[in-house]
DNA sequence: GACGCGTGGAG
DNA sequence: TCTCCAAGCGT
């Protein structure tokens, strides 16, 4: 007798039950795309929140089309790579200015700006039961464990190998439920560190556990030695408004983003007191602010006085959310 | 191909 | 406390 397919058993398991997302009730191609992007290299218990919060906010292409730029960052500030946001509504005026319907194939979705190989493939699928198999993370680790395959994985060719492999298990009677069920999979099961493979519905088929080798892969050779910097964000409030400067346009980084001086940006303060401190990553930049209670006396150009309810419309950096929690004038 | 980009949770 | 990293993309 044949062996069930792969598809055939995964299917199976995802069918019996999955976690219960937002996302997953709908086939609208705009919501699905709005949670595809959040939920880039971002864990969906921490998309949840902003997904029901955005769409609220911004209900259709055209309406975070017409919305600005610093409208769309507020509603992402805190979720962290922003330069998604900003695509999104670029693309949502790009849709807008070409009919105002979501594109249904591939090739025409992949151009978008913020959607690569990832991204096309997943609303391709699950809006429109295309056959794309999808290549993120969950699936390239089991891939890799599945056909213990030690390839590493930054690396195009094993990609290309992988992602053929997800091809040939791809389920063409349904695409889109196929690539959920096999990320599903690699979210809850065939975890990176403690994989569950006595749960497993492909452990029959897993040459890596019949091996042994499941924990030590995938393989992924680079590695981004950490920075260690310290540094100090000064607290300057005056009336229950605190004092913000906006980060430039060109910023490479968080462009817009509202944020409390440093020192060297503040010349005329003068420090009255060490609130205390706290840390922050940034990619492999590991920070941590001393937060101090400054004066000023001169006016200060660049400037703005913000009241507390003020910064919830703004896109207001999280070093800045955590330093005010310092100062306890915001509640974390 | 290598980097930079945010954040918070898990172990 | 510290490391690793989670439904990637653009340059």
């Amino acid at each position: 007798m044949k062996a069930p397919s792969v598809a055939r058993l995964l299917l199976a398991w995802y069918r019996k039950g999955h976690r219960d997302l937002p996302w997953r009730s709908t086939k609208d191609p705009y919501r699905i795309w709005v949670s595809e992007i959040m939920l880039q290299q971002t864990r969906a218990q921490a998309v949840i929140p902003y997904y029901e919060r955005f769409l609220r906010r911004f209900p259709n292409p055209q309406a975070l089309a017409s919305a600005s730029e610093d409208e769309v960052l507020a509603a992402w500030s805190g979720l962290g790579y922003y330069a998604r946001a900003r695509n999104l509504r670029r693309a949502a005026q790009r849709i807008c200015v070409t009919g105002g319907d979501f594109p249904r194939e591939y090739e025409p979705i992949r151009a978008l700006p913020g959607i690569g190989d990832y991204t096309a493939a997943a609303i391709a699928s699950i809006a429109f039961g295309a056959r794309h198999a999808v290549l993120d993370g969950n699936v390239l680790r089991v891939v890799a464990r599945v056909e213990n395959d030690s390839g590493d994985i930054a690396s195009a060719r094993t990609r290309e190998r992988f992602r053929a492999v997800a091809g040939e298990w791809l389920d063409p009677s349904d695409p889109g439920e196929f690539n959920q069920a096999l990320m599903e999979l690699g979210a809850t099961v065939c975890l990176a560190k403690n994989p569950l493979c006595l749960v497993c519905p492909l452990s029959e088929r897993c040459r890596a556990r019949a091996e042994g080798t499941a924990h030590q892969l995938p393989v992924k050779l680079r590695k981004v030695e950490p920075v260690h910097i310290q540094s100090t964000l000064l607290v300057v409030h005056r009336g229950g408004r605190v004092l913000l400067r906006q980060r430039e346009r060109e910023a490479r980084r968080m462009a817009r983003f509202w944020e409390l001086p440093a020192p060297e940006q503040l010349p005329g303060a003068r420090v009255v007191e060490i609130l205390g401190t706290f840390r922050h990553t940034i990619t492999h930049h590991r920070y941590t602010f001393a937060v101090a209670q400054a004066s000023v006396s001169a006016r200060c150009a660049g400037f703005r006085w913000f009241t507390v309810r003020q910064m919830r419309e703004i896109p207001l950096s999280t070093t800045a959310r955590k330093a005010l929690a310092v100062a306890k004038i915001i509640v974390p």
